[in-house]
DNA sequence: CCGCGAACTTGACGCAGGTCAAGGCGCAGC
DNA sequence: GCTGCGCCTTGACCTGCGTCAAGTTCGCGG
């Protein structure tokens, strides 16, 4: 997945845009545990990662940190609203594993904007479908017991769990650490009962 | 608060665009109770709200109603992610009081969107506007109790609490009627014995 | 003006999931 | 290769909120 093919998934630009958009972006990296971006500051760049994960939080100020989500190779990744809104962010980037990524400065990236309808339309489409999205996770969250989203999540995205930390996917999911292992524990031994038995 | 105000609280919308845009907005009203857009149906409009107030919830299978918020006078409505992707409506839009609003059709909008780039700005800015809202309150729902949600609604929108019913206000909050008088009876005891002994 | 149904309240009770505490296990650093 | 420290697990217990079941009040249609 190249910085190019993630951008045109969402909106065709054609070649001469990008012979003068692509050159704003900087590779980084960042090793495992660094924060990328920290809750309270400005955000200052667009990422696009190449390889690692990420996770992005919101410390709460009793200590514990809502895991809000991850990013991988092939997502955009970043905190959006401080880099949009230039209020400082709410969450935290961290890397949760040594990362390599693309980034490009948010005056590079408005300047782009402005210059290249096909860009505006691009984020116009992208901020749709992260907006989208986080509506159908709202409704999970206020519907589903634990179980049932741990099992959604075990379906829709298996390569995650063995990505991050599973307190990390707890708290995403919502829950604790401690409720996360009783719901794994559960459906292990749901799985090893069908399973066993009705092996060919 | 009028249509153009509206609109030019998130980007200008110059005179001659604004001569050609507005004419393809259509004023219509529904009674009481009407579901202006059907779950599982297309959203065809996007709405302005003149008067009155409405709902948008999501049906959950099991038959409760999941309530994701509200519109009334000012804002814009309309089951959003449909409108934009032409997918099914995810969720159903009901009047809960008779209203008033202004709508402008799918084909006219997306027509006008390519047309004049200061209006495509608009949504994108609007787009932007309303998931980070959204995202503050998938936190909130994360982090804080039932009373803590409550008490937040109540200072941040107290004319809500007297536009909607309060099942709808619980459902809303993440809660059920039950808790939610429960809250309320709690609060008024506390505002009570606050109100009594410190008054002037 | 009456009566009915919807919305709200209140109480009794149950349970999903949080909290607290104690191990075990694996891996990173010396 | 040892050691220490996170991470995961497991158990015991607790509690906020949901569920169920009566009332009570209020607004609206007949």
């Amino acid at each position: 997945m190249t910085l190019r093919s993630a951008f045109e998934r969402l909106a065709p630009i054609p070649d001469d845009v990008w012979a003068v958009f692509e050159p704003a972006w900087e590779p980084v990296e960042f090793a495992k545990g660094v924060r990328i971006t920290q809750a309270g500051e400005h955000e200052p760049y667009l990422y696009f990662v190449l390889d690692g994960v990420q996770r992005m939080f919101f410390p709460h100020p009793d200590g514990r940190e809502i895991v809000l989500g991850f990013s991988y190779a092939g997502d955009f990744s970043g905190v959006f609203d401080s880099f949009r809104t230039n209020e400082p962010a709410l969450s935290t980037l961290q890397a949760l594993a040594d990362s390599q990524l693309l980034r490009i400065s948010k005056a590079d990236f408005n300047a782009a904007l402005d210059e290249h309808r096909c860009l505006e339309r691009w984020l116009l489409t992208f901020t749709e479908r992260i907006f989208f999205g986080r509506l159908k996770r709202e409704v999970h969250l206020l519907t589903m017991s634990a179980d049932e989203r741990y099992l959604r999540l075990l379906t829709q995205s298996p390569h995650l769990i063995q990505l991050v930390p599973q307190k990390d996917i707890a708290s995403y999911l919502g829950m604790t650490p401690e409720t996360l292992s009783r719901v794994r524990r559960r459906m292990g031994s749901l799985r090893s009962r069908g399973t066993w038995s009705s092996g060919t």
